[in-house]
DNA sequence: CCTGTAATTTGAACAATGTTCATTTTATAT
DNA sequence: ATATAAAATGAACATTGTTCAAATTACAGG
């Protein structure tokens, strides 16, 4: 009957993942507490001390399932269209979509900041990176004579540009935009865009 | 000698408002602590709460002050170039200036959120959508039909764009792109997004 | 099955922080 | 000069994340 203390802990370690992350959803990022995540998995406040070494460590650990989902969901829109411009207004409606169906959790991302001093580390920064990979292929189409500096500097600008976007207009307090609005919107920012390189000089 | 009061209660406001911008400048938003503040003001623990509802309320206070001097820039930069296109792109480029010469206060005026339940005032709400404004100007140039909803959503678009870009270039952990090439890559796709809506259909 | 040991779990205690408020100090008017 | 109102003070409180000595539990050997 060995082994028990393995799963214990795993067992453990995932219901506080989860209770973190419904907690997460419904409350937000700031409405995250110690006390109710170990209330809600049914341990010891210390218990989480065990599992995690923070509180910001398991919110990265929430981040890094978060960008996980979010990453596969780009994927798919990317793989489901055609053109590079197709792909690329795909791309944006896909992350406008994740981030309201997944406020909070997506929030998160980027709302959250490790404590002075601390630094991220590599593997979650590198999580990160993966979003902007995902707008290279389509723009390599775009604009062949890119060298792959230039490819990935440009990859990031553009999603940062989408990312902007989503970002401030889900921004409580600003005025509400309808989803469709939204959506309109942002398909018409990337294919302006997109006719834009069509037209620059190094196409 | 009337008036006594009044004079020292501004003193003591305009005390504590600068030794907590200073602290904000050299420790960013999550740096801010109402025990140094009012050190640093030279006033006990509670005078804080005599002059300010809270520290959230002064911090709205800070990001209103910067706020202020951001919308000046700008006024100055799109005022200082002849074409629309010109002064988008000069918009941009003093977008990006003003938040690497000023990263914690310019980083406060979009991390810092209000507590759970209470929401932002509608002046200080007012003072974030002046930003959008400035955009608006050379993008009814370029695009004469837009009527004025149209109009006030593109600008509060391209101002997001800019704003996501110039925002995960300064993320930290990232890595850090030099300014001259961020400021280039700026300016670079300002111009394709200019292209871009010069080409579209309802020019 | 019993027992000793090592790992784990617990929750009281701690430190840091925003906020309040009874008390003290100060300014003004009479 | 004195009374009153305003303002300043800082001790006390509530809420956090985090630690750690003590209690509990799992496992191996007899």
């Amino acid at each position: 009957m060995t082994g028990k203390r393995e799963a214990k802990r795993e067992a453990l370690k995932q219901r506080l993942t989860e209770a973190a992350t419904g907690r997460m959803e419904s409350s937000g990022l700031a409405g995250l507490r110690a006390r109710d995540i170990a209330a809600d998995a049914g341990c010891a406040l210390g218990g989480l001390y065990n599992v995690y070494q923070s509180l910001d460590d398991l919110i990265l650990h929430i981040n890094s399932a978060t960008l996980g989902r979010l990453n596969a969901a780009l994927e798919q829109a990317a793989a489901n269209t055609d053109t590079p411009r197709n792909k690329l207004v795909a791309l944006a409606r896909e992350y406008l979509a994740f981030a309201i169906d997944n406020r909070n959790l997506w929030q998160a991302l980027f709302d959250h900041k490790m404590p002075e001093g601390v630094i991220v580390p590599d593997w979650h920064l590198a999580e990160h990176g993966v979003l902007f990979s995902h707008v290279a292929g389509p723009i390599a189409s775009l604009k062949p004579d890119l060298n792959e500096t230039e490819l990935h500097v440009m990859a990031r600008t553009l999603f940062a540009a989408v990312h902007g976007i989503v970002s401030i207009s889900l921004r409580e307090g600003f005025i509400a935009v309808p989803r469709e609005a939204l959506d309109e919107q942002l398909t018409e920012f990337v294919q302006t865009l997109v006719t834009g390189m069509e037209h620059s000089s190094a196409s």
